[in-house]
DNA sequence: TTACTATTATACCAAACGGTATAATTGTGG
DNA sequence: CCACAATTATACCGTTTGGTATAATAGTAA
């Protein structure tokens, strides 16, 4: 009873980042089994198919790192110090993230379109939430006086992500950081000129 | 002699839009069979394997694209203007490249990735070509004076895709266009409150 | 320690994979 | 229209795929 969730949790950390890299498709079970050190048996003992350590995997790779960003966003009292932190934190870990085959919601939304409809609707929801928290911090930026009333909490919010995800998608594909960065540049300054009074 | 080549036209045409939509490993020679209503023996007195018709499926999917903004691009003759038709282009065609799997440059950057080395070669290629007819624009913009010259050619690319890319991904995660439309409108203001003068 | 249950390993399955040899067909220059 | 070469269809190959019985093992409560 003890046991078989201690080994699920390991399968699910082990596959995470193997499914990140090499997609839905491209990721086998022998490929599994081989990072975890374990037979099928052990995995069908815990799992019941793919797609069940597949949704288990995203879900795990996206709490990761909402875990991360909720600890550096908390660490800064300002709402524009949140934003700053918070894409801060992608250029901080690029390399990181990039190890672990990139980010696991610009991954998934590609990997899982026309191919997986489940795991699609999760990164749906993922990305929502994501959106939801760059808003709300600016919404409380702006009851609490720290961000000009004029900005829009939901037109910035999609900026912000899109340099973020944009910059990850175009410094993973030329192997040059330069592009996230820029972005990244790009977003304290929008903050710093336009948001904060 | 000249048969060969048409078939060969055929094929790729018609597994362009199913490697964009399925990605490398998800799309099939059966797959491809089907599409094209032929058997293996014509695709394989085609092509010596399924990695040549996904590179030259790619090449064929970003020429496409290029071709398209080529011509909105030159429509305008004013810089400025060129980089809204630009941004323009993709809210107005959202719906048409979804429909065909989404931005092929975006699909090949996190399909190729850990998975296919010389497609990720291809797509590199291809983002920095992107890139720098954005940071061309802007250059010729400044020195015919339509553009701010404080405006950094090579930082406004890279914000400029970003926002692009951003955009559809999360569009295209969420089903809803809002997002890249935010986007698109963010980069007509700096346009117009930055660059033009 | 025992007895039982939960978990993991082994061995296998049919189906689908990318690819190929070869036969049938079709296009084409003379 | 013929003869030959280029092209396409058919039938097959070994391998790998996700998945499953079942046997062996390990954990656990009494």
């Amino acid at each position: 009873m003890r046991k078989s969730e201690e080994t699920r949790k390991f399968i699910i950390e082990k596959s995470a980042p193997i499914f990140n890299m090499h997609g839905y498709k491209g990721t086998t079970m022998s490929q599994l089994t081989k990072a975890i050190n374990m037979t099928k048996g052990a995995i069908y003992g815990n799992f019941i198919d793919k797609d069940e350590i597949a949704l288990a995997a995203f879900d795990h790779n996206f709490e990761e790192i909402s875990k991360q960003i909720q600890e550096v966003v908390r660490s800064k009292e300002n709402a524009c110090d949140k934003l700053i932190a918070f894409a801060n934190f992608y250029l901080d870990e690029f390399t990181e993230i990039s190890r672990k085959g990139g980010c696991p919601l610009m991954n998934a939304t590609i990997d899982s379109d026309n191919i997986h409809p489940p795991l699609k609707a999760r990164v749906a929801e993922a990305i929502e939430t994501w959106i939801n928290t760059v808003t709300r911090i600016v919404y409380s930026g702006i009851k609490r006086k720290q961000i000009n009333p004029n900005t829009k909490p939901e037109q910035f919010a999609s900026v912000f992500v899109s340099l973020i995800e944009g910059g990850i998608m175009l410094s993973k594909a030329t192997g040059n950081t330069i592009h996230l960065s820029r972005n990244i540049d790009q977003i304290i300054y929008l903050v710093n000129a336009e948001l904060r009074v």
